[in-house]
DNA sequence: CGGAATCCATTACGATACTG
DNA sequence: CAGTATCGTAATGGATTCCG
C-alpha cells in the first residue's frame, strides 16, 4: 500500500475517521493522560500531580471520556478512604505508538515551524 | 531509546511540545487539508471541492495558519481572474507520515471504541 | 475567483465551592 | 480521597454578506 493510497484513509469517508480521533485525542489533556498512564496504574490524585496545570474538573471529565472510549479502565476499591485506580487498557496501550510518532515529529520540526512563524509575522506585505 | 523513554517526549516539559502540535493539527480541518494536498498543488476552490463540508472561512483560516507554520506554500498568480495555488512544503510533506500513523490507528480501533461507548452508555449504574 | 468581515451557537476550559 | 455542581470566560466553527 503506497503512501498516497494511505492518505486516502484520511480523506476517504469524507474524513470522518480522522475527525473522530481528533475529537477524541485532539483536546488539551487526553494524550497527556495516556502518556502518563503508560508508566503504570495510578490513582486520581497521583495523576493530578503528574500533570501540572490540570484542574480536578478536567481530569475527571477526561478520565470519563477515556473510560467510555475503552482506552483506560477505572477500578474503585471498596475502602475508606476511597481508592480509585486508572490504567491503560490493551487498546489504550496501542495509542502510545501513534502518540509517540506525533511527538517525535513535533520535537523534530518545532524549530523549523517557529522560524517560519517568525518570518511570516515580520514580513510586511 | 525505549518506548517508555519516548513517552517522556510527551510528558516532558509539562507537555508543552505535544500541546503545541495539537494546537497546530488537532483542529477540525488541518490534517484533512494536508492529506488532500498530498495529491499535489491545488487552488482554493479545488480544495473546497475535495473537502466536503468545509466552509470558505475555515478553509481560508486553516490555509493561512498552515502557511504561517511553513507547512504549505501559497502562490498567487497575477492574472484575471485571480488564481491562487497551494502546495505542501518539504516540511509539510513530513507531516504525512505521522498523520497516516494516526489515521491507521483510528481505522483499526474505531470499531472497538464504538463498541466500548455503546456498552458504557447502556450500563445502568 | 479568492477571499475578508460580521454575527451567532456551541463547546472547552478554568476557578471555586461543596460532598459521600 | 475522589469526585460533582455551578459559574464565567475564551476559543472554535458555521452561516451569511460583501468586496477587489
Amino acid at each position: 500500500m503506497s503512501q498516497y493510497e494511505k492518505t486516502c484513509l484520511i480523506r476517504g469517508d469524507s474524513g470522518r475517521t480522522i475527525r473522530a480521533i481528533l475529537d477524541r485525542i485532539g483536546n488539551k489533556w487526553t494524550l497527556l493522560i495516556v502518556a502518563t498512564l503508560h508508566g503504570g496504574r495510578m490513582r486520581f490524585t497521583e495523576l493530578q500531580q503528574h500533570i501540572p496545570g490540570i484542574s480536578q474538573r478536567m481530569l475527571s471529565l477526561s478520565l470519563r471520556h477515556l473510560e467510555r472510549d475503552g482506552l483506560i479502565s477505572r477500578t474503585a476499591h471498596a475502602e475508606v478512604p476511597p481508592r480509585v485506580e486508572y490504567e491503560l487498557t490493551p487498546m489504550g496501550q496501542t495509542l502510545i505508538v501513534p502518540a509517540i510518532t506525533l511527538a517525535e515529529w513535533a520535537v523534530e520540526h518545532n524549530p523549523g515551524i517557529e522560524r517560519s512563524q517568525t518570518a511570516y509575522d515580520s514580513r510586511d506585505d
